[in-house]
DNA sequence: AGGAAATCCTAGTGAAATACTAGGAATACA
DNA sequence: TGTATTCCTAGTATTTCACTAGGATTTCCT
């Protein structure tokens, strides 16, 4: 039950983006050099957060990635999914036509995963990044966030 | 965030043994052909169930497995923990004296860790394991439980 | 006493997923 | 034309997962 850097690592970058992609594209460079992150591997993430429809990419010199949408129309689970694919914790095969599952009508525990499921979903869906980026100004307004780089989460 | 086939099988195999174990101790034989799993890998999982202190086990011919709690004092949480581990989607290192995140207060994520943390463990922890064999034996009472074995959750 | 039925314990192992790295093509600004 | 960027595919070392294997120990039954 352990999400992974996928979805840890591309949270990190989009509060980045969100907080410096108001006026102009930012680039995947300075993206990871303020969070610490593989060049390599952070591209690969905005480009499923791009297929996702969460960020725009502005190519060439200068270029680089905005939000598609309003920080506050985004929510941490869009994001999430968009990484780490359905965050249900179990892949119940009951909805295969011919798929897997037979036992789908009397199986117990597919309450169990559905209650997680929705659980889950209903937490990452109500936190904003906006909400997030508000939080990150104020924590670092306080103290000097000169070590940002450090937190691996 | 997938629950592997620890907490899957293992929570499947404690409703069994709710279910079965009422008056004398039930082997990890029997339990395994009714829901079709290994013998040698459940063993393992029984293993982790009692030290974490849900079943007991009666060694010798004619022993196995009981409860160690009446089956409305287990809760799929207690289950889940025992075989999964915590059920934190991130293990922020913020607990460590000398660990890791030195960044743990200025750490904008690890909000939505807790949350989503949070979220997961008060549903598990509500459901208890006497409702599930309740559901159970109503499926099982409906239907000729015979394909119990095809569900792999 | 002796055998059968069970738990207990440690280690090994093939396959899959993870977390990257690498190389280069395409695009756009200056 | 050159430099800064995104874009795309493929390779790879490490780790985790899901078992399998072998045997020791305990207890019941005859």
């Amino acid at each position: 039950m352990k999400l992974s850097t996928k979805g840890r690592y591309g949270l990190r970058a989009l509060i980045d983006l969100a907080q410096y992609s108001e006026k102009t594209p930012v680039s995947i460079t300075s993206i990871s050099a303020r969070q610490n992150l593989s060049e390599r591997y952070l591209e690969q993430l905005m480009s499923m957060l791009k297929k996702a429809g969460l960020v725009r990419s502005v190519r060439g010199a200068g270029g680089g990635y905005v939000l598609a949408q309003p920080a506050d129309r985004i929510s941490v689970g869009d994001v999430l999914r968009a990484l780490e694919g359905s965050l249900e914790p179990v892949d119940c095969a009951g909805l295969d036509p011919e798929g897997g599952c037979k036992a789908a009508d009397s199986c117990v525990t597919k309450y169990v995963w559905q209650r997680i499921n929705e659980s889950i979903n209903q937490t990452v869906d109500e936190i904003m990044l906006s909400r997030l980026v508000e939080e990150s100004r104020k924590k670092c307004g306080a103290e000097s966030g000169a070590d940002r780089g450090d937190c691996r989460n």
